[in-house]
DNA sequence: CTTTAATTGTTTACAGAGTTAACAATGCCA
DNA sequence: TGGCATTGTTAACTCTGTAAACAATTAAAG
């Protein structure tokens, strides 16, 4: 006998989800946070804004004349971080810089019309595969996802 | 009239949970991920181990002689990715890799003892940070959290 | 067998995202 | 006026991960 195993018999099998690390909260949010992004990459193609570039062009266009600080503080990242944000969206002419009166600091951001355009156009194709990802789920239960990821980010606030 | 407004007059209030980014699950999701990874990292301190460490070794130490190629699928990482991760551990003694006899281009990934005792220790502190960041969702909440993470992960697989 | 294809671990080069620290310009306040 | 805080910015750096190439080895096909 004793054979020389094949490959699938030598090949550890772990069981999943009764790992210890399936148990864990914070890793399951990982694995879903790749293939979410992984997907969203490939849905929005090449020329498709990335998520930082899209969530941030979605505050401006919701709140017109927002102020990078601003913008940064809601978007959870540092003001340095977001100048490069904000210099792709208006190399792109997605949004503008305007300076504010009362406030020589600070430069108020707009979206462009062309910028507005193409993030209703955006949108619509994150929802698309928003829609995809997540058709094995029920409507209540993706209301529920949202509502407890967002108890979570809101910790510490 | 006229007066120079305030910073609080002038900033923008968006209102929280009702724009186009709070409906979406990637964008919850990526914040949540952000929110736990910040408390993880401060739970485990300067010499915890890294998120992808320890779910490596989370595997090594439930899945004895798994081989690099496995271990990578498993975690959904490369191949390549993977070498600098098991050589910290290795580094650190709490891993080894092994000559397997019959197959001379692999090498089986075992837990030192000491990787195992630093792995149930780890494990206890991520479970106390997890049990932290969670206090505010009951214990069917958080069942429900981890399935619907976990169906999501495992699309396409 | 012998040739061809596939797998494993690895290195190197690279890209993406984000942080901290410093800085000049400006505004606030006492 | 003088001192402190804020804004946007740049530069240096870290961290995580990918893609491409490679040598060694094994599996498969003819």
């Amino acid at each position: 006998m004793t054979k020389t195993m094949t490959k699938a018999e030598r090949d550890i099998t772990l069981k999943e989800g009764h790992g210890d690390l399936d148990s864990l909260v914070g890793y399951n949010l990982k694995r879903a946070y790749v293939v979410i992004n992984a997907d969203y990459r490939a849905a929005l193609g090449e020329d498709g804004l990335a998520p930082r570039e899209f969530s941030a062009l979605a505050l401006i266009v919701q709140a017109p004349g927002i102020t990078q600080s601003t913008l940064a503080r809601h978007l959870g990242v540092e003001r340095s971080g977001l100048v490069k944000i904000v210099d792709e969206l208006e190399a792109r002419a997605f949004v503008e810089r305007q300076a504010v009166k009362g406030d020589r600091r600070v430069q108020a951001l707009i979206a462009t019309e062309s910028g507005s355009g193409f993030y209703a156009k955006t949108l619509e194709t994150v929802k698309a595969h928003e829609a995809k990802m997540l058709s094995s789920l029920s409507s209540d239960e993706v209301d529920t996802l949202k509502d407890l990821l967002y108890k979570i980010r809101s910790i510490e606030l």
